[in-house]
DNA sequence: CGTCTATTTGAATGTACTCAAAAGCGGTGG
DNA sequence: CCACCGCTTTTGAGTACATTCAAATAGACG
């Protein structure tokens, strides 16, 4: 079925009645998303909070000199969003952007209030998942500040075990913080040790 | 009234009746932290989530060389824990220090689980708090990934205004993510500008 | 096949770090 | 009250990690 996956997902963190199954998933729409398109850009609102059920996504933004660095990778099973644009209905600076064919679960701003006074199991749920990428950040941030870029680039092969290879070179930079060159010579120097 | 401060806080983002204030009260402990202890040390699960009504305390984590990393101040007004070791249970990695005599009120994981029980709107606080700590924390890795240590120094005085005169260097040079030499000769750099 | 973009390689540069030593500052005890 | 100790801050020289710019090579896609 369709919805396994998220139910599954929800379910780590907080459990449903038949009936709650049923509301929540009504409060889904699905969507896809074809390689290399955008779901959501720079300067826009962000609308939805996004559910991975197959592909990749990345969510990345640019800064003053045109380079992007990416925020968070989204394969299956995980949820993203501009949350900054979401929470205050402001533009934000975030772009997600899919990594390859894509499909997914969206849930709409208005519908996840609708959630949260319907089904109020949802506010902890919700607590708890951006807790955890709270979590996720903080280590990031530690990790800049004390690894070189060889240590996390294995961090980052860690943290998404399989990604690299669906990646080009330039997505891997972007997100452990170097140039796609520096990159391209990390690489060469690790594959001559081994 | 001594709880003013912690009310209107939550008050930001949900409304409580009298009877709330008075059970949110309830759950929690004063406490006070001198300048230079500690609330929180590595390797310690945390058991309170701190709100600070005078004072200041810091987050901080150390590196396998020893390097201290601050991950955030709390001045008066903020909240702070980590989260991780609340969350898990597990043995967290942060130390919480005070940074100047501190005055605090307590929440221990158990209330807060109380509450939320009790009261599920605070799930949506702590989720509305967390959600906005979470845009914190990218845009500083954001910050770390394309800007100057010059720049950094400039972002940590806006977002802790006034908060740099009861710093040391050493503290300030471990939030921007440099070494105490290095900020030292920035800091000469900047003064000569001016 | 040709074009466009991504990746690699190299040389020169820069930002920030390490190590070491000196100077400043704060607290403590005689 | 001041002398001393420990810690923080400053300064300098040498170094390292990563960037910039430029050019060559390789891949992807129509």
């Amino acid at each position: 079925m369709t919805f396994d996956l998220i139910i599954q997902n929800v379910s780590r963190y907080i459990s449903l009645t038949r009936e709650e199954e049923g509301f929540f998933i009504s409060m889904l729409q699905s969507g896809h998303a074809g390689k290399k398109t955008f779901l959501l850009q720079e300067g826009e609102v962000c609308r939805y909070t996004y559910f991975v059920m197959s592909g990749c996504l990345r969510g990345y933004s640019n800064d003053k000199n045109g380079v992007e660095h990416t925020l968070i990778f989204a394969p299956r099973d995980w949820w993203i969003s501009d949350i900054y644009s979401a929470v205050t209905q402001k533009p934000g600076m975030l772009n997600i952007e899919a990594i390859e064919d894509t499909e997914l679960l969206m849930l709409s701003n208005e519908n996840r209030e609708l959630l949260f006074t319907r089904l109020p199991k949802f506010e902890r749920f919700f607590r708890i998942l951006v807790e955890k990428s709270l979590v996720n950040m903080q280590q990031r941030i530690l990790d800049n500040m004390s690894l070189t870029a060889e240590e996390r680039y294995q961090s980052f092969c860690t943290r998404y075990p399989g990604l690299a290879d669906k990646l080009t070179s330039k997505q891997i930079a972007s997100y452990i913080g170097v140039t796609p060159e520096f990159y391209s010579k990390m690489r060469a120097r690790l594959a001559k040790k081994s």
